[in-house]
DNA sequence: TTTCATTGTTGGCGGCCGATCGAATCTGGC
DNA sequence: GCCAGATTCGATCGGCCGCCAACAATGAAA
């Protein structure tokens, strides 16, 4: 085995567990404990890993960062991520919001041809280098566990952009508006709002109801709303008399 | 065999497999092994692979965007970034450029207490949830292969920034100044110019001497920049001499 | 034939690896 | 707080293998 591979493979080791023992990585990988201990001091050095007695600890991008990776969508939230990206045409401009969802719709969009505006990391990292996606990332301070830009600089960039629609999710929803647990974010989302010529709401029937810290527009605002099937006649009505277009997602577990 | 045939077929033979071992190579092309020692050192020179201990592997377009993570960085470059992160002092504000160089630089500031502004989305997304630093991110277009955003929103957004050091990386540099490869990226890179205090540039000895495409800036621009040893005398004087403080790196490799 | 470029061979050097040992550090018991 | 056993760490040494430089051989062009 070589030297680099090697260490690679302490390197992935050491991400996926957070911390390893040296003995793991000696039985794990067949080499004499000398030269684990000069792989984890070189590696140390490099600031791959760091050193602790008896093993060494990752350091880095934790691999909890979006958990993307480990996250595994609700079949409700898939569908409707589904539908959603349905709606979108080809070689028209998109907005898409942070989010769990959104993110869910970004990874259908692959394969159509359009421009995508988006503050949000893990979709600029899903939809970057794939082919006809041209994509315009919306800077700003960086929200650390969410990883989606705010703050002034996201919305004065968002002051020069236009586009046909913008998908986003909200926290919850009452029959007073769109609410959402981040002042900061409100005001980029309502930014996203003004550019956009249509605005899409995706969210699941459970956030229907639920107030948040921070209110984000009326309901008239919204033009559609892609939900699943778990929506009350109520809600139904409610929504429809406030202009707001319904799709609604059979899914699985519908009641 | 050709030369030039034979050496085809290693870059081919290279890029199929990501890596190869000298010996395997010999024993498919049925040349000596100091030929085709010979050869992986030209092919190197020419940047087409890049030697490891025991063979070579493949550098191209495969290591797109988030897949740095199984991204080697050479000697060189990883002396380079650790010197130039040593530069970086607790509490200031840094702009980091995009480039391969620089995202070495970002892993070794893991543990400082910064502000960190750039354009680059793998740097970014290494950076993010790294207790300590505060993330700002310079939207724009996405430039596909190597993931910084570009353009007149990132300039724009530049033009409201102020920070303390910027860390930048170079396509090329003669005595005429600084190059880089694309006008779109140098344009954004003169901004993040006018932002900073101090423009420090981290470059491989290789680089000198070769232009690219599109002038950066004159050399007296640079306040500081940190280079392996493998830069000339002749070099060391020129820049000296238009107000560059160096920062060598020692490397193995140095003649 | 001479000359030059390329290829193959050999030998020395140095880095990487595995093993060992004394020193340093941790742990548990008193 | 102190001590003894255990564990871990760092330094060192010999062996092995890959690397490099020098030289010889081959072949093509002048």
């Amino acid at each position: 085995m070589l030297a680099d591979e090697r260490r690679q493979k302490i390197v992935e080791f050491a991400e996926k567990r957070g911390f390893v023992s040296l003995q793991d990585i000696v039985s794990h990988l067949k080499s004499s404990e000398s030269t684990i201990r000069r792989d984890l001091e070189h590696l140390d050095g490099i600031g791959q890993i760091r050193r602790t007695r008896g093993g060494c600890s990752y350091v880095g991008e934790s691999l909890t960062g979006f958990e993307e990776r480990q996250y595994k969508a609700s079949a409700e939230k898939e569908a409707i991520a589904a539908a959603a990206a349905e709606l979108v045409e080809n070689e028209e401009t998109v907005i898409l919001d942070g989010g769990t969802t959104t993110l869910e719709v970004a990874r259908r969009l692959s394969g159509k041809s359009l421009q995508v505006v988006t503050n949000s990391l893990p979709i600029a990292s899903l939809l970057m280098n794939q082919r006809g996606i041209e994509l315009v990332f919306v800077g700003g301070y960086l929200y650390p566990k969410t990883g989606v830009a705010l703050g002034s600089f996201a919305v004065e960039t968002l002051k020069s952009v236009h586009a046909r629609r913008l998908i986003m999710s909200v926290g919850g929803i009452t029959k007073d508006g769109l609410f959402n647990s981040n002042a900061l974010l409100v005001e980029t989302e309502c930014q996203m709002m003004e550019a956009a010529e249509e605005v899409i709401v995706v969210c699941t029937s459970q956030k229907l109801g639920h107030a948040s810290l921070a209110k984000l527009c009326p309901l008239s605002r919204v033009d559609r709303m892609v939900v699943d099937s778990g929506i009350s006649k109520k809600w139904r009505k409610q929504l429809e008399s406030k202009g707001v277009e319904l799709t609604i997602v059979k899914t699985r577990r519908a009641k």
